[in-house]
DNA sequence: CATGAATGAGCTTTCATTCAT
DNA sequence: TATGAATGAAAGCTCATTCAT
């Protein structure tokens, strides 16, 4: 693939990800995405196969780009709590960006129990998620501050309680509440963490 | 509205639920609905204002009536673990009738953050389910097993942590696996709860 | 015909009446019809045999209507002017009903061009309107105000200014402006039959 | 608007034409005027907002290339006359195309009384018919022919006439009485005006 | 007689996709 | 490469008509 090719793809899922978020992943039209990526209607095709190629490329971008953010945030850190505590801040980053990735990636999963796909790239970016959950834990372990039984069991678990908050946060629609459901999130992994 | 109306819109709502479970919120049509409930192409739109009324209907007699088995399982119990045990036996109840419920649920939340109705009617679910976390969770206090610092944030971090291994159960498209991660869970939030 | 049924379809033709002046020819529904009738959605289908044979006895009836009324205004005069007057009196009797009259008829007069039943009612009033015009002028030839050449031609000329000075008035949507149209149209009667 | 663009828009424009003259108004659908144009289905929509502003767009049409027919007829003459006959000779310009625009003319008129748009294109078609009632009455008044107390009023009339012969042509169904129904106009007009 | 539930044909409109330019 | 005109499948919705009650 050209370089030209490369940032044409680029940009068209960048636009992708604007136009579903604003519109949704069915209501979306590649008209919308053309429009938003600022070219053609048939620019799209060209680059993709056909409109789900496009789709799914984007949950593979934004997973990927989002693990990759996280990783490196906590990687930066040396002891648990300040893992810990990188980690949510760079899972709840600000609510713009918070609500145009959930409304996304729940478009995503709610495709995802019908696409397989779609379920597949979710797949390695929850393994992805467990593994920075395990790096945390560890390193939770090694200063002795608490001790995991499984590290997968506590990796869904964080997940659990990462998601869960978030979408709880996201139907409230309230751009205010998100500093307070951060906190709950992380006290509550805490809470769950150091039992 | 007269008992034979009343009966036509639950076998359309019923009929509704199983083709959104099949086919999706966005992809399912009215003639699906309508093939679903062996009825002619026309009786939705008589019985429902429109394809979104159809929908919300759905959405509002799924919640409520698992807000309803979810509360009278927990009230038939007496003790904090029977409870909890009663809850999460009312949530995780079988792979089939779990993966149905989801599979829509997801649909809606995801339309949700784009539609006010909807959040309206998941807020109440929200709220519901609340008030079930909030029945355990006194038990379990005054059996001197807990000790709550915040029934709200107790009550979220149970609604994450289900709806959280729920969704990557889900996501497993593996019906074998319901069991494993129904304790999971369970065994989650009792870590969390009785920490 | 039994009498229940003869004011039955007087009701219903009533409403009708009421529903395409409000509605229009082609958007009224037969529910519109039942609605306005306060009878339920079947009956208009029972006492006529379809939508068509309830719109053509409408027109029947109001264009006989019409007809009888002008005619009894013309022949309660004596002399030529009093007689044109009382013409132009029951033609432009009100903005209200001329609107109603002129909306549902304008309506008529599209369809007949494309409806041989809707035609021949029309060709029927014409002849009534025509009868009547020949009645004035001939009251007028008697007085030696004016000598016509041809009653039909005059018939034509006469029916011609009221339909067009109608459906001017019409056009301007202007219920103030109903004088100053039937002022006009009286006078360019007279300055045509006069010349 | 490029003139590719243009003139797919006039191809469909004078296909929905012919297709609104058979079928009429209301009836005709977007497949006939695709069909007439013989174009596929989705192009009346590429080209149109919807369906009412193909129609829209067509009564601009009609009513706009009539006035500069009849104008140019009747600016090509020099004696009062002469303007008349070849204003009378553009509007009754031969069966077939009096046909297929008064039917069309006619439903534009049903549906303007409860369209303010379409009653803005005809209220301009009417201010230019009687630009050119004007411009003949003024040349009969310099020839000391005719004496007129009001331009307005006389357009109004002229209008009638026309408009009124012509439904009535259009009514007996018979293109054989076009050139009597001509002549009886003229012959109106002139006693009109002449008196 | 009267009701109104049910049917299904038929409409407008949207939009992914194709393809000539 | 890029465009956007064109296609036509497929959707939601309306409503005349039928008919069991």
């Amino acid at each position: 693939m050209s370089r030209k090719t490369e940032l044409r793809r680029k940009q068209i899922i960048k636009a992708a990800y604007q136009a579903v978020s604003d519109k949704g992943y069915e209501t979306v039209t590649l008209q919308d995405i053309a429009n938003y990526a600022d070219v053609s209607k048939g620019v799209p095709n060209y680059y993709f196969q056909n409109k789900e190629d496009v789709l799914a490329h984007l949950l593979e971008e934004i997973t990927e780009r989002i693990y990759q953010k996280e990783k490196a945030a906590v990687e930066n850190e040396t002891s648990f709590q300040e893992m810990l505590q990188a980690y949510i801040n760079a899972v709840f980053v600000n609510p713009e960006d918070n609500e145009k990735f959930y409304k996304v990636y729940l478009d995503f999963l709610a495709q995802a129990t019908r696409n397989e796909r779609y379920r597949k790239i979710n797949a390695r970016f929850y393994q992805n998620c467990f593994s920075i959950s395990q790096l945390i834990i560890m390193r939770g372990e090694s200063e002795g501050l608490l001790h995991s039984m499984n590290y997968d069991d506590d990796g869904k678990a964080m997940r659990s309680l990462i998601d869960g908050y978030m979408i709880q946060w996201l139907m409230t629609g309230d751009h205010q509440k998100h500093r307070t459901y951060k906190e709950s999130c992380l006290k509550a992994i805490q809470t769950y963490l150091t039992s």
